[in-house]
DNA sequence: CACTAATAGTAGCGACTCGAAACTATTGCA
DNA sequence: TGCAATAGTTTCGAGTCGCTACTATTAGTG
């Protein structure tokens, strides 16, 4: 353990994101393009519109706007307008971007392949590495719902406190841009 | 240990250089110059090249050329002609430069204070991760010359049989675009 | 030793990206 | 009703990146 640590791993992180971007470029997507789509992908259904995108890949709403367009042009999202507030709006991943997001990527092959012991504490060093800076920069944590404070289970999936609706089952593991850490 | 994981670190990665990148700014680099500026200052005198930051860094051998060219207007690296090829140089930093390289950023602190036990585990993943990954690709490690299997210790530092010099000790923990795995 | 191929680095170009600022439209507030 | 705040877009300029072509030097081959 030597004092350089901290850079090592930072050095790790970075050089890993790298080539996972590279692949990015496969598809025809640049790495803010691609950030969008998983993060689209991820996300529930309050959670998509092009504000949340920026909050989330901290890029200005003018860059998300150019993003969401070239991914419009692309096929990949549609997007729909709120009846509610007609300022807003919402995207969804047409059936091409659902396959593009969830397609495997050489890292994520990598990842399965390791032992379940290390990607496990991989996963958790990860996460408590995100959610120590986030704190420190106030930054949105941007969690799955069912961990967020407003959360309270039911039988049929849950219930947010928030905003007041049901969640089926699989939108309690979706991306919220509302969410605060339990307790 | 749903089915999602890698996808999950995968975004974790990313998500986590992008924040380490915003801070790359406030120095007045770009990402990429942070990159060549820290690979560089980790670099031992014969992995120092344009050349050798382009495989590091993935990026084309122009777009290096700029980069480097960026950084030495900033006075944060000089350039050192070979004398034995003359086509090379080599880039070493300055003392603005390697005050910039090892100053601590956020997300340095951050993991200096994670329990030791998770950043150790966090950092042997992330190895893995790469190791694996590289060898997938065909890619060069870039690993501590120590690790290297042309490397033989010596009681005052060690020794390279591939490139047949005497190392210092400090030499022997930088990093070298000739590395190949132990073993 | 000459000739060719390979290597190291640079230059210039064009496509694209990003962020800043200004703008429109809509909603909330007082 | 009027003003401020919010959501998103547009435009513009600086900068980046990769590609191709180029020079210079070194290595390889007969």
């Amino acid at each position: 353990m030597t004092p350089h640590q901290p850079q090592r791993i930072r050095a790790l992180i970075d050089r890993l994101a790298k080539l996972s971007e590279g692949e990015d470029w496969a598809a025809d997507l640049n790495p803010a393009q691609m950030t969008a789509l998983n993060y689209l992908s991820r996300a529930n259904r309050f959670s998509r519109a092009p504000s949340h995108v920026s909050a989330y890949s901290g890029s200005t709403r003018g860059t998300v706007s150019q993003t969401l367009r070239a991914l419009e042009r692309k096929g990949l999202v549609s997007e729909r307008k709120s009846e509610t507030d007609r300022r807003s709006i919402s995207f969804e991943l047409t059936d091409a971007g659902e396959a593009l997001a969830s397609a495997e990527k050489e890292i994520d092959r990598v990842i399965a392949d390791l032992p379940e012991e290390t990607s496990a504490a991989l996963e958790a060093g990860l996460e408590n590495l995100l959610r120590q800076l986030l704190g420190l920069r106030g930054g949105k944590a941007f969690g799955l719902c069912r961990t967020c404070r407003h959360h309270r289970r039911k039988e049929d999936g849950g219930y947010c406190e928030l905003l007041s609706v049901d969640l089926k089952p699989a939108e309690t593991t979706q991306i919220c841009h509302e969410h605060e850490p339990a307790q």
